[in-house]
DNA sequence: TTGTGTGAATCCCTTCACAGCG
DNA sequence: CGCTGTGAAGGGATTCACACAA
């Protein structure tokens, strides 16, 4: 039962819709914490993600008990746990892999940073980019990607590089250690064993709304 | 039935996911076709793009029947097929609402203009960016959106500003007619009837990346 | 024989409903 | 009371398995 404290993590196999969702309630526990709310009902934090009270408690629930039964959830307590179950508790390694356009809109984006992801090096394959400086980082030679990342025990790639280039870094980033990749490229990555790869692809999004838009003309 | 042909939409639910493969699948086929592939089967396909044979063939027998027995599917066919259902034999116009970091990585991004999204219109409310030109298109006032939108009769809105703004100038952006909404912002908006949303999530992904990681160490 | 199209079976996720605790 | 936590029910989505067509 452990009331109150996060279960350890048994050998149950825990959906990626059910994440994303907690992903959802930690952004609106912070925003309700920013408010001074000291405290919130499942229907409530529902209804701030566009879910039911339902999922939450089912979703929570599988990683524990955290809630006091009337009262609803201490917001702080929550905020606390759920950024333990996504393993938030301590800043990620990350290095940027193509300082392109993507790449700078990631780099600027404060939502990184402010969230425990430290950007710890940044590279390039353009001589005239290289040695640039973006923030207090430097670009650096893509060649030296083994090297950095090994040194620097860099634990997620984020993959801003062409279609063409992105098998091929990637498989070298592994080699030297990286465990997590974030892919922006419209390819289905050939990863190897215990590396995890999450893809972001605009087009896909765009082409789920046509279909929508097609439907209810 | 309707042996090769895309049956009309009956009122029967698609699933999100499974529009999503279409898309994937598309992407697929299209590489095939340039590569001077006739015909494909389903198993060569769900491989392509990390499912199955069943799962291909479930989905598209969603839509029709596309296929040869004994033979799979020819490619050709199956582009122009799968670009019906997801609303792309015609090009649908855009307007991208926010020429920050994120919007001239989407605005330069190829895969846009290539796949039948035309930019008509580009805003931001920073003076020192409006009248700037972007290929051939320029930066508008973002206080002349509802005209513009109405008089060029955009359909589709990528909400790349700040979280703040987005709601206001989404709300302005479907008074004005705008149907389908891509949502850059960590932001559940609240939509008129009729109005579609996809939001695109970073801090979701790279958060479902840390939950994955964290797990498996 | 090959590989599609599709009912049936299975699995998983969501929703329901309520016992139980504060 | 109010609201959580959770078994049970319900509903979708995926997988299976096979009849059938080329």
């Amino acid at each position: 039962m452990t009331q109150g404290r996060r279960q350890e993590p048994v050998s149950k196999k825990i959906s990626e819709s059910a994440v994303r969702r907690l992903s959802l309630y930690l952004r609106a526990l912070e925003e309700l914490d920013r408010a001074g709310h000291e405290t919130v009902s499942s229907g409530q934090l529902g209804f701030k993600c566009g879910t039911t009270a339902a999922q939450v408690r089912k979703d929570l629930s599988l990683f524990g008990s955290f809630g006091k039964r009337g009262l609803g959830y201490r917001v702080e307590e929550l905020i606390l746990a759920v950024r333990d179950i996504l393993g938030l508790t301590r800043p990620w390694r990350v290095a940027l892999i193509g300082a392109g356009r993507i790449g700078s809109a990631l780099f600027e984006y404060t939502g990184l940073g402010h969230r425990g992801f430290e950007v710890v090096a940044i590279f390039d394959c353009d001589p005239s980019k290289i040695g640039q400086e973006w923030g207090d980082s430097i670009i650096l030679d893509v060649a030296e990607l083994e090297r950095v990342v090994r040194e620097l025990d860099v634990e997620i790639a984020i993959l801003a590089v062409p279609v063409e280039a992105v098998q091929g870094v990637m498989d070298r980033a592994c080699r030297a250690g990286v465990r997590g990749v974030l892919n922006f490229a419209p390819l289905r990555l050939k990863v190897p064993e215990g590396v995890t790869v999450k893809d972001v692809n605009l087009v896909i999004e765009l082409e789920s709304l046509t279909f929508a838009l097609r439907q209810s003309r």
